[in-house]
DNA sequence: AACAAGGGTTTAG
DNA sequence: TCATCTAAACCCTTGTT
């Protein structure tokens, strides 16, 4: 046993990150782009600019065109560079390359937990036998196997946690490479602001300045109490836990807990009147929990309204479904309901509609014997309750 | 007190 | 002036056991 040890091993983390990974892609299939501003968009259909800016290369970046703008803005920005390219997103084409890059990660050690399309950690303690110096140059020949492979440049991280490793990846993109051993985790802290810290986004930054709260320093030093009453019992003592860089959370799979789609519809609606719009939705979703064996017991609806608030509605089935005609009805009571259950009609127009399934189960052979039995239990309760 | 259900907010990429 | 899409984690309220 580890129980033999004198000091529990040091857990090493890696944390990779593809740069800029949806037009870093399109200038892999298109060199030529690599000297052009390139912004891949998501376009909604309204119009022929409305939408979005998905992703944008690092010369579009250097001129100001930022994720989340409006195309319009981008395209204003960019305006004395007819250079530029616009792009639509192309998700198939970047679901293909990052399945192949997330393989190679994975070559790594089999300890690993893919975060999104371009996100993965890796546990490397094993491995680099809590050597950062090794765990360093498993990352540079990990860097140089992307790059071989896929042409792809990446950010790494390297440190004793998730976090750490994470905020590591983040300090020098693209291309970098940052090492962050225990000792040097708090001097790497100390000075950088509040908002640098993962999980404390820009309401979060805003409501610690109130409270004189600027560096993460501060932030470790705050009262657990004082931070519990401000953001919660749960996340005031978790944010002074990663100020303090702490993070215990494995390198492990998460399971799969909601499924959604969402669309801008043509013209905002104050009434369901958009069902051929959402149905495609409804097929994908039923699909989709199909492919992977899973059964949605909570199906709901989102609507986006015209001021852009968001809004949910959910229904929790007797019995879990994957069917196509259950969801389609459920959501097209929950539309109804929403739309007749005396709003102020006319702030209650909404813009975008989606659907999402949650309360996933899985369908496969062993779990459904189990579902059987505590079926069965169920049914005996019932029995001798009544 | 513990838990489920439903709805909102914040964050991240 | 224009404002995408997907997913997770957490918060709060209300109602039940």
């Amino acid at each position: 046993m580890s129980l033999n040890n004198a000091t529990v091993s040091q857990r090493i983390v890696i944390a990779v990150d593809l740069d800029y990974f949806f037009a870093q892609c399109e200038e892999v299939r298109r060199p030529e782009l690599k000297d052009k501003p390139v912004v891949v968009c998501v376009y909604s259909g309204r119009t022929d600019t409305s939408g979005a800016v998905s992703t944008a290369n690092y010369m579009a970046r250097g001129l100001g065109v930022k994720s989340g703008i409006p195309i319009m803005t981008a395209k204003k920005i960019l305006v004395k560079h007819p250079e530029a390219i616009f792009l639509p997103v192309d998700h198939e084409y970047y679901d293909s390359v990052s399945e192949r890059v997330m393989q190679i990660v994975r070559g790594t050690s089999p300890l690993f937990e893919q975060v999104s399309i371009d996100e993965a950690f890796v546990d490397v303690s094993s491995i680099s036998h809590s050597d950062f110096d090794l765990a360093g140059n498993i990352a540079k020949n990990l860097k140089k196997e992307i790059l071989t492979e896929e042409k792809l440049t990446c950010s790494i991280g390297v440190g004793p946690n998730k976090l750490i490793a994470k905020m590591g990846a983040d300090y020098k993109k693209p291309d970098g490479l940052t090492i962050l051993p225990p000792e040097k985790v708090n001097s790497f802290l100390k000075d950088l602001p509040v908002g640098k810290l993962i999980g404390i986004g820009a309401k979060t930054e805003k409501k610690m300045e109130a409270l004189g709260i600027g560096t993460i320093y501060d932030l470790s030093n705050f009262g657990a109490n004082v931070l519990a009453e401000h953001f919660g019992k749960n996340l005031g003592p978790h944010f002074k836990r990663i100020a303090q860089g702490i993070d215990n959370d494995p390198v492990s799979p998460r399971p799969i807990e909601q499924l959604s789609r969402i669309i801008t519809l043509k013209q905002d609606a104050n009434s369901f009147s958009f069902e051929d719009q959402i149905r495609p939705l409804v097929t994908d979703l039923s699909k989709r929990l199909q492919a992977l064996k899973l059964k949605a017991k909570v199906i709901g609806i989102i609507a986006i309204t015209s001021e852009l608030k968001t809004k949910n509605r959910a229904k929790t089935l007797e019995s879990s479904t994957d069917s196509y005609d259950e969801i389609l009805m459920i959501s097209r009571t929950l539309f109804h309901d929403f739309f007749n259950s005396g709003q102020d009609h006319e702030t209650n127009r909404i813009r975008r509609a989606g659907i999402r399934v949650s309360g996933l189960e899985k369908t496969t052979e062993e779990f459904r014997k189990e579902g059987v039995k505590s079926e069965q239990q169920g049914t005996l309760t019932n029995f001798l309750g009544a």
